[in-house]
DNA sequence: TAAAAATACTCCATAGGTATTTTAT
DNA sequence: ATAAAATACCTATGGAGTATTTTTA
């Protein structure tokens, strides 16, 4: 098996390239670091040197043994360092699950917001889907999720974040591209629709459904998108219409144009975590998070 | 000392959270087994776990530590998988270093040409100024540069892979923003001129220089910038006026206009190698390379 | 011939096994 | 009473040391 001490030994002999000498530096013997060595190239089952009896050089293989070697250790160091530093209780760590459209706006400012007024806080953040977040919530896999309410699950408290009524995204040549006033949503019952996955439980998606009941007709839905960007672009390629949360609306996209609806209806966004979760840790970041929103 | 042992371990028991099932699904007795994660513990000086004699939970340090054993096992995996198939000579590593101005266009280029058509190329990128990859190039950190020419250092060999003339970047306010003619570098003897940094040998700020003394001036040089976009950004700000290679255009901004100058300097891009390199992915490298900018 | 790696051997530290005790539910 | 972790003790693998030989520049 692998051990960490060949890695040590090995990153020590690549940078002396000579036995000897890098033996001196570990406080060892030359001869068990020659064996130690042999170990790992067997179990590799590859040369890392070349070796002549008079000095050694790293064959292409052991070149890039050395950049894994090099990162895993210091990873690995920094890592533990942060991990004593939690075990100390001189740091929390929160992971955070997040759903796409947060990426360019609120999940930035958050990060940021964080990192300046409590350095003590070390985030992990990862992207989900709301239903994926769910199970991660309830998993211990993340500690906080960061999605699109309501969810019908009693284990999961929530805290709205963020409201945004729904605006629709057209391409620049569309009939309406130049109106002022905000438009009616009965205005596109005859178009196609780009929505987000009609995954089971996307209340994003449901948003987009009862935005249509409200203009009085059930959308026509071929194309759906994952990404906010993407949806644009199909937009800006004349293959459909999208109504897009307003954040949305940061994304510049030179045949695309943004205009507001007379009906209103709003997309939230929601901070989540599981009730029986005991990270100290949570807590402080909803309160943060409060503070930021407030 | 740490051991990848006692990651795996810790990984198997943090997973069962049960010392005695973890033992039988490593083929071990439990004793030894808790014995190696207290030591790990002791490693640490961190509890990994709240025990207590009936069942047992990760502690929010043991959490991460978790994340930590999980990520280093598997990239070690992964890495080693690497490693073995170099030295068999399944797969070569490249390292490339490459300077600010390539990152949008030619090395996103390069490197999907390169995956695609040679998949056994595994390439190891990294962001240098042209005076670092030479000193790279040299010590053998990096096996291939994308620099700014010419260099006066004769162990290192390059090849022009690209000419593009310097345009220069207005503000669209500018008296000359509207203009359709070619400009005369003449034209701006009276401006600021926003350059990026003059270091030793810089080739990208010779050119600049001689492209105004081919304006009949010398530059008055106050403001710099390391990146492309960054310069953009100032002549966006009315900060001054910039002489940009064409590439540069790409980067959209809309209080920014790009116009040709009547004066032609170009501004080369090469690939770079030292001669006594005797990695054989090197040349192939360079065939490919040859491949696309004919 | 000299410098450095490989080989041969010896020893002891420690990883892991078995048997048993402790503890909390 | 029982399931699970901790403790005590034993064994043997293998890591590191010393002495020596081999290799080639």
């Amino acid at each position: 098996m692998l051990e960490i001490k060949q890695l040590y030994y090995f990153k020590i002999v690549a940078e002396h390239l000579n036995f000897t000498k890098a033996a001196k530096s570990l406080n060892m013997s030359q001869p068990p670091l020659s064996y130690q060595i042999k170990k790992l190239e067997e179990y590799l089952g590859v040369d890392l040197f070349n070796r002549t009896n008079k000095y050694i050089t790293l064959t292409e293989a052991g070149k890039y043994f050395y950049d894994i070697s090099q990162s895993t250790l210091s990873n690995l160091e920094n890592q533990i360092d942060i991990v004593k530093q939690i075990g100390k209780g001189e740091l929390y760590n929160l992971k955070i699950g997040f759903g796409g459209s947060v990426v360019h706006d609120l999940l930035p400012e958050i990060i940021h917001y964080v990192k300046f007024k409590y350095p003590k806080l070390e985030l992990t953040v990862q992207q989900y889907t709301t239903a994926q977040q769910v199970l991660a919530l309830k998993n211990g896999e993340i500690d906080i999720g960061i999605l699109v309410p309501p969810l019908n699950d009693l284990s999961i408290n929530t805290l709205s974040i963020r409201q945004e009524e729904f605006i629709v995204c057209l391409h620049k040549n569309h009939p309406f591209a130049n109106k002022t006033e905000p438009l009616s949503v009965s205005s596109f019952k005859n178009e196609c629709i780009i929505t987000p996955p009609n995954e089971a439980g996307s209340s994003y998606f449901d948003g987009i459904i009862s935005l249509c009941k409200l203009g009085g007709f059930s959308p026509d839905i071929t194309l759906s998108a994952q990404e906010q960007h993407t949806m644009v672009s199909f937009v800006a390629s004349k293959l459909g219409i999208s109504f897009v949360p307003y954040s949305t609306s940061r994304i510049i996209n030179k045949n695309v144009v943004y205009k507001k609806l007379l009906e209103k209806v709003y997309k939230e966004t929601a901070l989540a975590w599981n009730s029986t979760n005991h990270n100290p840790a949570v807590h402080l970041f909803i309160s943060i998070i409060k503070e930021i929103i407030t």
